[in-house]
DNA sequence: ATTATCTATAGATCTATAGATAATGC
DNA sequence: ATTATCTATAGATCTATAGATAATGC
């Protein structure tokens, strides 16, 4: 962003690059250098846009990212015809549209690094964002008749870190995201078992 | 360990130490001081062990472990019943049993900070020891004709994902974690729809 | 005046090396 | 002699602060 030029702006465009890198290689991995990079100034000038620097980026992105997701799948749910497996599917495609989001890494590596407070606010909100809105499908998917009886914590937790991993498939299939996730959903659907 | 004692066992104590540390939270979340504290011992004194200092640690530990997940995963299969169930439910236990691996933070993030032969070897292993085991036996079950017309890659990666998931379910349920991956794989096999 | 950058640099942390030292086995 | 540690410290990297500067809007 030139200097003096549309204010605002460039405190997102700098979130944007930021929260680009902590989701390919989570917070410990990336430097200021790397995100000053990516947006080619120097390392110094992010903290006009955060004086909290990196703790400050990386809380206030991860909190812009899980509203976003909340939001985000709560619609695609909403928007989806009454059934789980179009709603799961409506689910999925949201997350794949989104970079990925690694709840183990951000529970187990990225938490652990911050202030206490941060943390235990940013791990409620992951919750909340992402395991809320599909758990809440879930159980009334069951009250519906349409699935067996599960345990809906559970298959959302393993259903989040399926769909991450999608993020994935690229690297030996050429076959688009959404695509492939369509079939992976059908699947647990309707299970492997022929 | 005291100095002058048990030749050798002192290596392996220090690899594991290592090891756990780097599965919890990654290569760059952990120092060589984190490692030292964990033994009670000084960060100088880890180079003893580990002339290559922290990367040499991390990919003779990544290597063992990914050796042992390949024999353990194969061994796993092979002692199971010839059902894939049977097969991924000893291999899901196998996993559970053994620090958590996660393939995706260990490809994105902690493979590209270190120097690019390293980087290539384990790559290549890491789909040698967690990939190809269940990818060859859910390819042999589609040949018996137990299970539906698949693409093994993108379930086994898809499989790993979630198994590796189940090592933080503790966070919300108490049921040990075997019992619940019996439930998950059933659930996988039969489909969620009732 | 405000926004958005820059240069320079202090201070903390981290990796790595050099050389000394203590305990055991030969 | 070998194994396994220690202390001390150099050098690199990283975070953070202070103060200067350039471009735009009022």
């Amino acid at each position: 962003m030139a200097r003096g030029a549309a204010p605002g702006q460039a405190r997102q465009r700098v979130l944007d690059a930021a929260g680009s890198l902590f989701s390919e290689r989570g917070y410990s991995a990336v430097t200021l250098k790397d995100i000053a990079r990516a947006l080619q100034i120097r390392q110094a000038a992010l903290y006009y846009h955060a004086p909290g620097g990196k703790e400050e980026l990386f809380t206030v992105v991860s909190r812009q990212t899980l509203e976003r997701h909340r939001d985000g799948l709560t619609e695609a749910i909403a928007g989806a015809d009454e059934n789980i497996t179009a709603q799961l599917r409506e689910a999925a495609a949201w997350l794949l549209g989104q970079a990925p989001f690694d709840l183990a890494r951000f529970v187990r590596a990225d938490l652990p690094s911050l202030d206490e407070a941060a943390a235990t606010e940013l791990e409620a909100l992951s919750r909340q964002a992402l395991s809320q809105p599909i758990e809440s499908a879930l159980f009334a998917a069951y009250q519906r008749g349409e699935v067996r009886m599960i345990d809906p914590p559970v298959i959302t937790h393993v259903f989040l870190a399926m769909v991450n991993s999608l993020h994935d498939v690229h690297r030996f299939k050429r076959t688009p995201k959404d695509i492939v996730a369509q079939d992976v959903i059908d699947t647990l659907m309707q299970g492997l078992r022929r």
